[in-house]
DNA sequence: TCAAAAGTGTTATGTTTACACCCATGG
DNA sequence: CCATGGGTGTAAACATAACACTTTTGA
């Protein structure tokens, strides 16, 4: 009976995470110098340990990294040529997150070299980690246009033209800001507040906060931005 | 430097496929009952060897079941609960594939117990096996809506309403066929034979065919049909 | 000749795009 | 008072949805 799994090889099982941020001008993505390819910038990652699922280790490997729980987080792809690690054989579960910049920015830990990297200006990365953050950046873009996850890159509070420059950033393009405060606010989705961003510009834009009730909920289509984008969707 | 490695510990990696095929009525899921449990019904599976990518160990996989090669695989998601096989910790990392019924109907393995479900009346599965499928048809659903992938489940030369009732079944709808057909044709994807398909209707409905060099480049938004999905995507 | 399925067109409604001016405020 | 960014409306083009009748032909 058990004679059939006896036989079989095992292999590594690593996670790796491609952690999304927004700083108000563009998309980043957070990258570190580990282990032991201290010359090369690499995704954050770790190894499956044996009481956990996939994602609580990728949930685990990023709270070790930034601090932060109860950040979104969604199974990308698992790579596994057979040489991507040229060691050992490692199959890779990769994760993508979307963290808020400023959470993350107090609790940043020291234990590693970490920067966050512009989408449009990468370094040369570990293994076919490359490939892992082109792939993240493609399902962000196809994501963020059917499910409103934006928000989960910017503050509790934020302005339109705030989360306009977020989408802006994400489909590298800039949508026109009426059509764009239409659509958002046609997904009734957003709580406009009384108050107002002081101090970036004279006039002042109002916060707005999601609401939680309704992002619940809401699973099915949201936007329609979907540019090109060949996903493995 | 190797040491990092030493420590870690293995896991044995499955690969499971939905097999997914259209009989002209309805969608339906190849299934198997195999090995260990008998009982039961479950995907067709197979261990990951050390020579072969996760893609080519499921398309091994798939040919043994059905014979066949160059069929539509695409990964799904990776599955990796400690105790989703309850006798030895394993990753399986589904892939979901649309075959041409037809072709597997002549080369049909001998070997396997096999038999195709409606995925609208699906036995219990082994193990994690039902999540696996109940998330393929999601993200076929999701998929199809985008591309065009809906052909894979068809011979090459399909008519209009086979076309219509495939979606019908994979929405589990029933289109408008004047806005179907429109819709479909408008894509400037599909050839039109000068041949009726015989002995179905009394009239008998034009037969088309792929546009194989635009099907190859199109990539992106296709058709746009997306009903209420919440996919992992 | 008639039953059964194939094929086709129009209108109304909603969605998307393109586009430009006034507003509020701090300096 | 003026420069800067915030905020809003409308019309044209396009896409979608709803809907019914005519055509073909084998039995």
């Amino acid at each position: 009976m058990v004679e059939q799994y006896k036989q079989q090889q095992p292999y590594l099982l690593a996670l790796d995470s491609i952690i999304f941020g927004f700083d108000g001008e563009s998309l980043k993505v957070l990258l570190v110098k580990r282990g032991l390819e201290e010359q090369t910038w690499s995704l954050m990652g770790g190894w499956l340990q044996p009481n956990e699922s996939l994602e609580q280790a990728a949930a685990r490997i990023l709270f070790d990294l930034t601090g932060l729980t109860n950040v979104y987080l969604e199974q990308l792809y698992a790579f596994g040529e057979p040489h991507r690690d040229p060691i050992v054989r490692t199959i890779s579960v990769a994760y993508f997150s979307l963290v808020k910049v400023a959470d993350y920015e107090s609790k940043i830990s020291e234990r590693f070299q970490a920067r966050w990297f512009s989408i449009y200006d990468l370094p040369p990365l570990l293994f076919d980690h490359g490939d892992m953050v082109d792939l993240a950046i493609k399902r962000l873009r196809y994501k963020a246009a059917q499910h409103p996850i934006g928000f989960e890159l910017l503050p509790e509070k934020f302005t339109l033209p705030q989360l306009k420059k977020l989408y802006d950033a994400i489909y590298n393009t800039d949508f026109d800001k009426r059509n764009f405060s239409r659509k958002i606010l046609s997904t009734n989705l957003l709580i406009k507040l009384d108050e107002k961003q002081k101090g970036f510009s004279r006039k002042g834009a109002f916060y707005y906060q999601v609401d939680s009730a309704k992002y619940q909920q809401l699973t099915s289509s949201f936007l329609n931005f979907i540019p090109n984008s060949d996903t493995i969707l």
